[in-house]
DNA sequence: CTGAGTTTTCAGAGATCTGTGAAGACTTAG
DNA sequence: CTAAGTCTTCACAGATCTCTGAAAACTCAG
């Protein structure tokens, strides 16, 4: 029965497919996949090379990216040169709240518009409506994920890891 | 000053970047912006690609993509063969809903992975934190977007255009 | 029913994106 | 301080995506 770590590579792969029709690329989606899928509290850029079968540059670029998403970290390792990464915890709320600056671009581009078009025309009041829907998106998403995080946290259910502070 | 439509466009083809950037398909995003930022009612096909300098080909399938993401409708065109479209009431609210869609993937991405995995292992537990969060993002963003929908067809503001049915 | 006007489809050219592999930079054990 | 191990950068090749242009299909006005 050690198949079930091949059959956790193939669930990590289709998941990653999955990740790249939402906007993700590829190398940064399989990457992120890796680490979250694997039975190791971490894993070295050279483990994740091996098991997708990529190059040490590719690697490089996707573990920077997902790094800045604020998706994984690196993890000293102690009495070795090789970088360690693991999956963030909290990760998932981040990568929400990142998602909410596509909010304030919405908003700001239909202000933009209404001010070149006039608040009074068609187009002004097709960006109104725009306008007023993000807003009213960016004023309550915030709040949902905090609930969550609040919620999260508060419940002494399993303490697998202890929580890290900076959430975002 | 009836440079205001040239800067209106302007403005169109800056949002439809930024729009790119997020996953869009650019030509999808071009044809988008021109029907948000327009001061008619509705384009014509032939309108857009004139404006956007794109053949005939790249419109059909951009209003396609557009059509079918509930984003733009076609306008039955009286007297004339040519289809007109515009972009839809609600359109935003239902683009929200739309990727909604990706919650529920996540949450059986997660699901499939943590019965691979096992419950009671490092990836199973790590598995079961995603799918708690996109679980609980997929129980609350629906309502969230209930009650904008409510309290913008409740207000009696600027009833520019009556709010027509089937929002989803 | 006919045909002019319009939309859709699709093969191929061109543009864009992505990963490789090797060179150079960096880091730290000894 | 040195050198072996590891990471990062980057030019280029291959893969992929996107738009064009023309041909086919469709749709109505007459």
């Amino acid at each position: 029965m050690l198949r079930v770590t091949d059959d956790l590579i193939d669930a990590a792969e289709h998941f990653a497919l999955t990740l790249t029709q939402y906007g993700l690329q590829r190398m940064t989606a399989r990457v992120m996949a890796a680490l979250l899928f694997t039975q190791q509290d971490t894993m070295t850029a050279g483990e994740i090379g091996a098991q997708l079968g990529v190059s040490s540059g590719a690697m490089s670029g996707a573990l920077k990216n997902l790094t800045e998403l604020g998706m994984i970290e690196r993890v000293p390792a102690p009495g070795s040169r090789r970088e360690h990464f693991r999956f963030r915890d909290g990760a998932w709320a981040t990568l929400m709240s990142k998602q909410n600056m596509a909010l304030t671009l919405m908003t700001e581009a239909a202000d933009t518009g209404i001010e070149v078009a006039g608040q009074d025309t068609l187009a002004g009041r097709r960006l109104a409506d725009m306008r007023d829907f993000y807003a009213y998106m960016l004023s309550e998403m915030p709040a949902l994920i905090d609930r969550w995080s609040a919620r999260r946290t508060g419940e002494s259910g399993s303490p697998a890891r202890e929580v890290r502070g900076s959430q975002m």
